[in-house]
DNA sequence: TTTTTTAATGCAAATGTTTGCATGATTTTT
DNA sequence: AAAAATCATGCAAACATTTGCATTAAAAAA
């Protein structure tokens, strides 16, 4: 009957130098009133035995964890995926656990898992908001609860938090500018779902470029889409070409549409980019292998991620010293110029 | 001054209703030894108080928890990110949470995480292990701390261990033998890195093809890459157009290198699918985007996260009752026939 | 009715760490 | 040299829950 190899604790530690389990706790926060002497005693112990902290058992005292929770509505979209890697990868570093959600853009699914974080005491929160939310009633009961948040990509002026987002509108305002210094004079828009403040954004830099510049804008060259798929964009490019007048130049809300324009324009022997120039948005991989190759505009998801992950951790540790205060970090897009929009290379 | 709103607990409960904090706490769990009208009770006072049970204190009691920890090499790959959003789909509703690791194919920084998760009790782990990985003491390690374990993707003979994979082998000898069907002859390999047994058994998986059908095979007609990436991808295709022969067929291991493939091949006057028929592997998004649209396999991410949620689940919860033992999964993988390699549509 | 069995609940300990306060030792000030 | 200040450490409580064992009440058996 060998005994149950039971876990090494503090008091072991204790037990083996003839010191107290305060003073050995006390040593592994790094407590300042512990001589540098003792730290080291402690600390060799610590290793010769292999110890390390019982993560429960303190977060059961101290009421702390070390678990962000990541909210996204579905982890398998690259913009996303990315995203999510920026943050685990700053978080590991700064020893903090991320804990992932996907909301399916479900508003019960997304409450639901606010709540739950919340009652296991999450560290801080990291969440793009679902489609459906529109009300925001459960992540400012996260900020009562005093949990840190963040939000990322959608946001909402409703909400007094933290925001890391990219400017759509400038970002669409360049990419449109771009189109026109290449000699467009008909741009069309294919857009993403209106009631998305992102997607509503780029419409409104397509706008406001084309009003800059003096170009005529025409309602029945926006096509709106559900949710940016390749299908919808061959659609809406489909229609497009039903117009008498045919766009030369076409600004897509991500690289999908972006690609679905491409393929039925050429399909109606329209050359691009000659006759007809395409940028698209997001960077997702297909655009530099698509022949010709897709301008887009980088939104640097990753970085995105990086900076999320800082924002929170900093107001976490900073919460204890009641500094808390918002910011609102905006992400540098890059306009990448590829052979779909590029004239002067043909 | 206003108090700290403090939590609920479940003294509040039992006091409210003149029972004890372990009735209490047996209700929760749903005790046998329980009267159903006391569950009643009690279940109605929990809702009326809006109680839940504090995640960590519970932990810390049992010596259990509803975390389950994920590594892999990188989540913002296309394959990885379906994995994990199946294990998270299916673990979230068995009540479980899902902690993100990305190893960077490191070892060290394997074992690393590996070591934290056992050490924070995790309920169990779902790794796909990184290209480093040749010793797995840290994941025996694992077994010997009672924490169950799934592989996904890579595994390893060399642990005892549930595994969820697929095919790799019969995968990659379907494809071969449907470029066969449709006449090639002369059949070429861009493969992935040969320290991987995946990539190890597509390979084999052609050769076994060729010789079933009697075909040659041709070192030279094999290109080796090391990351399947779409650079690596133009690079071995065009190696293989150095060849004095020129091959009929060529089976990728993954749809990167395909799409370079096409690309350089068509480049080169080489028709799509008439003088060379294209197959690659995964089934990214870019493989039905492309003119024409490249035949791959399909190899069901998403499937195979679900089942490896599945069988840890049902792994950590047979634990108690010792019926541990491990199972391998073999997930069912599809062969798309699309334009790159469909001679008879042409 | 008395005894035995069964069912339902309570008691109290135990989990590993943190932290306010107290204490003792040492150093500095007067 | 005494008093005051500083430094380093220990004591013990507290955190919310679970669970083995004990207890009481009710039901069944004798």
């Amino acid at each position: 009957m060998k005994k149950k190899e039971a876990r090494i604790t503090i008091k072991d530690i204790a037990k083996a130098l003839n010191l107290s389990a305060a003073t050995i706790s006390r040593v592994l926060s790094n407590h300042p009133a512990i001589s540098e002497s003792t730290k080291k005693i402690v600390n060799d112990k610590v290793k010769e035995m292999g110890f390390s902290l019982d993560p429960i058992a303190s977060s059961f005292r101290s009421k702390k964890t070390k678990s962000i929770g990541v909210i996204c509505p579905r982890i398998d979209i690259d913009f996303h995926s990315k995203v999510i890697s920026g943050i685990e990868e700053y978080a590991y570093k700064q020893g903090y656990q991320i804990t992932i959600f996907q909301s399916h853009d479900s508003y019960i699914k997304e409450t639901e898992i606010v709540q739950m974080l919340e009652n296991s005491l999450a560290a801080g929160v990291i969440i793009c908001p679902g489609l459906e939310t529109k009300r925001y009633e459960h992540l400012k009961k996260l900020g009562k609860s005093n949990i840190p948040l963040v939000l990322y990509d959608r946001t909402s002026e409703q909400l007094k938090a933290s925001k890391v987002i990219i400017n759509d509108f400038e970002a669409s305002y360049n990419a449109t500018v771009h189109l026109i210094q290449q000699g467009c004079k008909n741009l069309a828009h294919i857009a993403g779902n209106q009631n998305v403040d992102i997607f509503k954004s780029r419409l409104t830099g397509f706008k406001k470029a084309l009003e800059q510049y003096k170009l005529p804008f025409q309602e029945q060259f926006v096509k709106e889409t559900k949710n940016l798929t390749y299908e919808e964009g061959k659609e809406a490019a489909e229609a497009l070409l039903l117009n008498t007048s045919i766009p030369d130049g076409i600004v897509c809300a991500n690289d999908y549409t972006a690609a679905a324009t491409l393929k039925v324009f050429r399909n109606n022997g329209i050359a691009i980019p000659e006759k007809a120039a395409i940028i698209g948005f997001s960077n997702y991989p297909i655009s530099s292998i698509l022949e010709p190759q897709i301008s887009t505009i980088d939104d640097s998801a990753y970085e995105m991620g990086l900076v999320a992950a800082k924002i929170l951790i900093q107001q976490i540790e900073d919460k204890e010293m009641q500094v808390l205060d918002y910011q609102e970090v905006i992400i540098k897009t890059k306009l990448i110029v590829r052979g779909s929009s590029d004239r002067k290379q043909n």
